[in-house]
Parts: structure tokens; C-alpha cells; sequence
DNA sequence: CTTTTTTTTTGACAAATGTCAGAAGAAGAC
DNA sequence: GTCTTCTTCTGACATTTGTCAAAAAAAAAG
């Protein structure tokens, strides 16, 4: 729960009594290798901060899904514009490997909002920097070739080659596994 | 200045209190055609209230410029990464028609936060709607062709389609004009 | 360890888009 | 209104990626 707290520190100046408050909230879920956390048609229930392991976003097609997202330790995740608006949640979200959760729920956060006095700076930090990451990714869909972006990939987030099988960060990347192996090959 | 205060109404309730700090820091500004508004490499100091005019959003390029948006009367403009960071922006803001803003500083917001209950909410929600409009963009950056998203347009926001120049939608699509042209071409 | 399943690689070809170049059309300047 | 500039369209060809199919490699199951 100490990671959660050096977090939100990270965040905003956050005092014992602020912290008892969020604190009191959070609930520690484990879960194995590739379960579902959100299915699409349902409304996300929680926000949850991962203690440990690795989650994929991704929409879920016949052939292959369209993965858009990696979420590793440290890192706040969530169906969020499923939760924020409680309507139905577009795509899915699944643990690549054995995954530690804290996590809240919709109301939780309600009184969070409605209970503290840096709830409400947390939560809008917390969208505006997904805001941010956000307007990256876009730049890079629009700016970079499929082969630029599995370039910076590589520089910025080794973890991620390493990590994650090459179909899912083909779709990551917007191309096809064989588009991505033929990059590959042409680069080493 | 009643458009600014009727937009807020639908995000959270604003009484005369809250709104008379709220609209005594907004500014009214004047600005032509292709009047740049944020400049790379410059801080953007302005969240601006878009009372009339069209603005658009792009990476200038020696060649052709990246376009990744269009905002229209009624809507929130803003580097909003290089505003909440204030840090340089990387990309510009530019009138696509006269344009008629109201505005507030960065420091304004920041009075604004500690100075009224509904400041935070406000700036959370708004920072959510960013999110959620950014995550809707993802996916069709990587689940629709250029025809498709080109389509989507055309149905979403025919106004889009009618008043902005091929080129710069060309490139909000991710195509080179001369491909949009010949979609259009085949799709009449 | 062996078998089965999944993932990755490779080839061949089709389809789409990029690039270069120039013509036609529209908009802006004078 | 005419000239100039910018935008859009069209053609030809190169390049990239998608698609279908199958082999090789790796991972999972028994």
C-alpha cells in the first residue's frame, strides 16, 4: 500500500489524514495471467493501481484484437471513460501475467471527492495526465511510420519488446504480426 | 460571456458566486484569420473559451503541417499539455476564421482552484472530457481505414467536411492529400 | 519428454498509399 | 477584372502494407 502513498505524494502534498481517508478505501485483489479485469458491454467498477504485473487494453475482434494500451507496476488503470461516465466500456482490459491489485470503486472515489480536501486535485491530475499521454500516442500515430514507432518503443521501453508478444505490439504499433516481424527483420 | 457560463452549467452546478470570481478573470479577445495563437517552443498561458471562429491544431512542417484537430464555437481551446506543464509546446494553434475568445491566464485558473468549490471539479471533468475524446480518437486511429474515419466525418460532423481545406483534413485523417482526393473520388 | 497449440517467420501476390510531376481549379492580392 | 499564388485533382510508378497460405519456432498442455 506504500507504493499507492509514494504515488499520490508524486501527485500532491498529501497528510495522514488525507491518506487514512483514501487509504481505508483501497482493497488488495490478486489475480492469474490473462484475466479478464473489464469485458466490453460492462460498466468499469473500479480504479485500480497495480502492485505488481502487467495489463493490456485492447478491443476484442474475431481474428485479432486491437491492443492499444500496456500497463505495467506502478501505474493507475482503469476502463476510465467507462467509469467516469458508469456507461458501458468499449473495450477490455486483461492481465499478461499474475497481477496485484489495490483497487476502488466508483463510490469509493465519491467519497474521496466529497471527503478530502485533495481528492478532487488528485482526480483532475491524475485525467490530466492521461490527457497527456493521450496527445503523445496520437502525434505519434499521425507523425511516425509504423517502423519509427517500434523504434522509439525500443529506446523508450525495452520492457516492452522484451515483454510482450510481438502480435500485440504489432496492433499497439497499427500494423499486422507480419508487418511487424518484416520490420524487425529489415532493422537487425 | 453567457455561452462560457452556460457551458460550465452542464458540467457542475455554478452558483452567482462561484461564477463571479469565474467570469471576472475572462478576458474578450479578437483575433483574424491564420492569426497563430500558441507557437512551438513558446508556453501556452491561455485556456480560451471559443465564442465564434474555427481553430485548428498542428505540427508545422517544412512540407505539410500535422494536423490532429478542429474546434468549433462552444468548445475549450488550449496547448493544454504545455498550459498544465507550462512547459514548450509542440505543437501550434492556429484561427482558421476570424475568431472571437475568451480567456484566462494560467495564474487566473490557479485563483480560480483556490478560490472557488466547483474550480477543481470543473477542471477534473474538463480534463476527463479531454481524455475521453483523445481515447475515442485512439481507437479510430487504429481500427478504421483512412476511408472509414473519412466517412465517420462526413456523417459526425458534416460541418468539418463543408468549411476546412482538403489538405488539412487529409492530414487529420493520416493520409497525403492526394490520397483523400481519389477516396473522395471513388466514394461518389 | 512428447504432443498439441500458439506464435512468429517467410513467400507470393493484391491493394492501398506515398511520391513526383504537372494540369486544372479556386482564392487572394493588386 | 487580371494576375499571382495556393489548393485540388490526375497520372504514372515505387513502396509499403495487407492478405492468404504454409513452414518454422516457441510455448503450453498432458
Amino acid at each position: 500500500m506504500n507504493q499507492v502513498r509514494e504515488y499520490l505524494e508524486q501527485i500532491v502534498a498529501l497528510d495522514d489524514k488525507n491518506w487514512e481517508v483514501f487509504s481505508s478505501k483501497l482493497k488488495k485483489s490478486e489475480f492469474s495471467k490473462k484475466t479478464v479485469l473489464v469485458k466490453t458491454g460492462q460498466v468499469e467498477n473500479h480504479l485500480s493501481f497495480i502492485e505488481k504485473g502487467t495489463v493490456r487494453f485492447y478491443i476484442p475482434k474475431v481474428e485479432n484484437d486491437i491492443t492499444f494500451g500496456f500497463k505495467f507496476e506502478n501505474q493507475f488503470i482503469s476502463a476510465y471513460d467507462s467509469f467516469i461516465t458508469q456507461s458501458k466500456s468499449q473495450y477490455q482490459l486483461e492481465t499478461m501475467t499474475p497481477t496485484t491489485l489495490w483497487r476502488l470503486t466508483f463510490s469509493d472515489l465519491q467519497d474521496i471527492y466529497n471527503n478530502t480536501t485533495v481528492g478532487e486535485t488528485i482526480g483532475r491530475k491524475v485525467a490530466e495526465n492521461l490527457f497527456m499521454m493521450k496527445t503523445k500516442r496520437e502525434l505519434s500515430l499521425l507523425n511516425d511510420t509504423a517502423e519509427e514507432r517500434y523504434l522509439k518503443l525500443f529506446s523508450e521501453q525495452k520492457r516492452f519488446i522484451k515483454e510482450i508478444p510481438l502480435k500485440y505490439l504489432a496492433s499497439y504499433i497499427g500494423v499486422t504480426p507480419q508487418a511487424l516481424s518484416r520490420i524487425r527483420k529489415r532493422i537487425s
